[in-house]
RNA sequence: GGAGAGAUGGCUGAGUGGUUUAAGGCACACGCCUGGAAAGCGUGCGUAGGUAACACUACCGUGAGUUCAAAUCUCACUCUCUCCGCCA
């Protein structure tokens, strides 16, 4: 959510920083001011009229105290109407608050000054390299084969399962996927200064609305309801990334400064409806709706919000060079961010099997953004109360990294060799056909 | 699923219709005291809107209602805790 004052203020500002995006967001903005404005005029009404009537309830109490009853009774008279004009302005006061909130949590948050304009993924600039493609003496084939001759995913049984877009993982799938897990957890818990978290994997509506999932973007996610509960529906939610729950572990607190920054790391399943998405009804593993993801979440102060950004980008590339994968960073220009971010940095791997890059981390500052929604603030040592930057990133996301690694590291034999930091979580060096 | 208790500021905790302008305590900040500190004493100290600054308004789990006036009374709901039942 964007500082209403801000958009009070500077609202050709606002709405210019809203365009870049290309969503013509920046068309609510007179909504907004309207609403906001007529909040502003009956409040302002209202509240005298709760003065007066404040006031003379005073005097009326201290008249019954010294028992003038004829006194009190007249003023009561006075006063009596005055209720009744002040439940309509408080209705009309209320409505406009409604009316402005509402438009305020379907406003995308401003793209840094940082962020290249732009309307599609092509726009997006290349920040850096790591490493080359690899090059095969053999054609490399893709993961699905692999998975296939190597007994590490069973698609076919996956879909009798649960349908297209899930994966069921057998033997070295099952534990390459466990390994990989864990080894980002401690990389990052040991190595980067994250404390590990374990998060529900079903959260409350308030939690998707502040980090920016909901209201607009509802469609999206898997409701659950225990048992035939259909009214239960719309309570909970399976968390499409652990940001959901774990960004939202502060929501409604005012945190001491000390406490900052605030560091976590979590790995959960996530789960996504991908309506209407294209190729989900095709076979593979790189877009589905349930997957697994190491997720990093930084809670800092304003002034270190881009700093930290690009240590959490540093910190979700070195899985990727621990484990000899060639990627690309790019910037995400201001048409291809998400609705919650200010600045964003995709890691893309290379996949030689599909003979792309697949993004595998999305590393964002979402600054003030979230933190406004949640109401979470931190308290300065001068005592003042501000909203702390909340920043996340993939570190990194499993399935697409699955992919990428197996497609990397093949062997002209049809095996696939396991890089070195993996091998003590994965129990063998090379996974073949028996 | 059953029974009971509860929800008040950063924390704790009083408060059954009008001196509550939410007591007291803790924590915190500043000052006095001290060689320095602790203790003690004094002052300040909730959140948000609003104002040039005051004033003023709202907020005691949420939402309705009664009243001139609600933390306090009524109704509905949500959540938490304890015990019992079921259960990995």
């Amino acid at each position: 959510m964007l500082d209403i004052k801000l958009i009070r203020d500077k609202p050709d500002f606002v709405r210019q920083r809203l365009a870049t995006r290309g969503a013509g967001d920046e068309k609510l903005i007179d909504g907004i001011l309207q609403a906001d404005d007529a909040r502003r005029k009956a409040l302002a009404e209202v509240e005298t009229l709760k003065a007066t009537r404040n006031r003379v309830s005073k005097e009326i109490g201290a008249l019954m105290g010294q028992k003038k009853l004829p006194e009190a009774e007249a003023k009561k008279a006075e006063t009596k109407t005055l209720g009744d004009k002040i439940a309509a302005l408080d209705a009309e006061a209320k409505a406009a608050d409604a009316t402005r909130d509402e438009l305020m949590l379907r406003l995308p948050n401003l793209p840094h000054e940082s962020v290249a304009l732009g309307k599609t993924a092509e726009d997006n600039p290349l920040v850096r390299t790591h490493g080359e493609k690899p090059s095969f003496a053999f054609k490399p084939k893709s993961h699905v084969e692999l998975c296939q001759s190597l007994k590490l995913v069973d698609f076919e049984r996956a879909v009798k399962l649960s349908g297209s877009g899930f994966l069921l993982y057998t033997n070295w799938g099952a534990k390459l996927e466990r390994a990989l897990i864990q080894y980002m957890l401690d990389l990052h818990t040991t190595q980067h200064g994250y404390t590990e978290v374990s998060p529900p994997y079903m959260v409350n509506e308030d939690c998707l609305v502040g980090v920016g999932q909901f209201p607009k973007f509802k469609d999206q996610y898997y409701g659950v309801a225990e048992g035939d509960k259909v009214e239960e529906l719309g309570k909970l939610y399976l968390i499409p990334t652990a940001e959901t729950p774990v960004a939202n572990i502060h929501r409604e607190e005012l945190l001491a400064e000390k406490l900052l920054p605030i560091f976590y790391c979590a790995y959960t399943p996530c789960f996504r409806g991908e309506a209407g998405a294209a190729g989900l009804g095709t076979r593979g593993m790189i877009r589905v709706h349930q997957f697994d993801k190491v997720e990093l979440i930084k809670i800092v102060k304003p002034e270190d919000g881009y700093a930290e950004q690009e240590k959490m980008v540093a910190n979700a590339e070195r899985v990727l060079q621990s484990l000899g994968m060639h990627y690309r960073v790019i910037s995400l220009c201001t048409g291809d961010m998400g609705f919650g971010s200010a600045k964003t940095y995709d890691i893309e791997v290379w996949a030689a099997g599909q003979g792309s890059y697949l993004e595998v981390s999305s590393v964002s500052n979402c600054e003030d953004f979230q933190s406004r929604r949640m109401n979470m603030r931190f308290k300065t040592e001068a005592g003042e109360n501000k909203f702390p930057h909340i920043l996340n990133g993939s570190g990194t996301a499993l399935a697409r990294l699955f992919v990428a690694l197996l497609e990397t590291h093949q062997q002209a034999d049809g095996s696939v060799l396991i890089p070195e930091p993996l091998q003590k979580y994965l129990g063998t060096s090379r996974i073949a056909t028996a």
